[in-house]
DNA sequence: CCGCGATCCTGGGGGC
DNA sequence: TGCCCCCAGGATCGCG
């Protein structure tokens, strides 16, 4: 599900509820999401303050006191819910349910549930000082709304690449937080076929790639991320992104640039979406 | 090293 | 209503 827009929203309502906050209770109920939650997973939780929400591409990460940050994956179905925002807004602690597999009680009475039907998601504890050396974020390319990406950052990564743009797109390791939906978007608005091969790309198509690859991720978030079928805000609100589609989920529906017809092709067992006519 | 298919898991939607 | 097949926003693994 989740792509950087969506983790990017989930940060922006868990902040207000976690930042500052102590986590009273911790609660694994399944310990089998991805890969098994670390030893004594609740007990590293409970009574720790959360210092603050960061994102790393798709990988929520949260900072505690005792100097360890907690990294969250949400796969392909995950959600983090929160309620129990008091009587005044008519919200009491929601009962953990079905494909609840975390639960996390916070100072002054907020629950936030992780919910993953799929269990693609995956969670972890690793001391916040180099982190970004975990196993999950050693691998990641550049932050694409960052400063330490580029046309040329870009265009070595599909330098010399038998892959499809498409697939070097989707692969962390160029640009980290893109995926299908957003890959699908950038290179209709940059006017780039999903098919051209990586290493046939121009500097020019490389440039238009990175403003695209930018300007779709920021509207998206302003939108707070699309809501197909499991992405919701903490607050249970749906994103609206998904109504700016340009090609993701419209084949055969007239392209809002030429008016051709929006064409599916399926790329290393993955739909891209694009416009014949318009994506050279 | 590279590219790609299979795979993990569950649920929703369409066709019959 | 029920069943079956296909599809899904991710990412790793293993094979050729």
């Amino acid at each position: 599900m989740p792509e950087l827009p969506e983790v990017e929203t989930v940060r922006r309502g868990l902040e207000p509820v976690l930042a500052g906050r102590v986590i009273l209770r911790a609660e694994a109920r399944r310990p089998d999401l991805r890969w098994p939650l670390p030893a004594r997973f609740a007990a590293r939780l409970t009574g720790a303050r959360v210092l603050g929400l960061r994102r790393r591409s798709k990988y929520l990460l949260a900072d505690l006191d005792r100097g360890e940050t907690l990294i969250v994956h949400l796969g392909m179905s995950g959600r983090m819910l929160v309620s129990g925002l008091g009587p005044a807004l008519g919200d009491a602690p929601a009962a953990p349910g079905r494909h609840d597999h975390v639960v996390l009680d916070v100072e002054g009475g907020a629950r936030v549930i992780f919910n993953d039907a799929r269990r693609f998601g995956a969670m972890d504890l690793a001391p916040t000082a180099g982190v970004e050396a975990h196993r999950l974020l050693a691998g990641l390319g550049p932050e694409p709304l960052g400063n330490r990406f580029g046309a040329a950052v870009l265009a070595g990564a599909l330098s010399g690449r038998a892959a499809p743009v498409k697939a070097v797109l989707l692969d962390q390791r160029a640009v980290a937080g893109l995926g299908n939906i957003y890959v699908c978007e950038a290179l209709w608005r940059a006017g780039v076929s999903p098919l051209r091969l990586g290493g046939e790309v121009t500097a020019a198509e490389a440039e238009r790639l990175v403003v695209a690859i930018r300007d779709v991720l920021v509207e998206a978030i302003a939108a707070g991320g699309s809501s197909l079928r499991d992405h919701r805000r903490p607050d249970g609100e749906l994103g609206y992104f998904q109504h700016s589609f340009a090609v993701y989920g419209r084949e055969g529906e007239p392209c809002r640039r030429c008016g051709g017809e929006v064409a599916r092709v399926v790329q290393s067992g993955r739909s891209s979406f694009w416009c014949p006519a318009c994506q050279g």
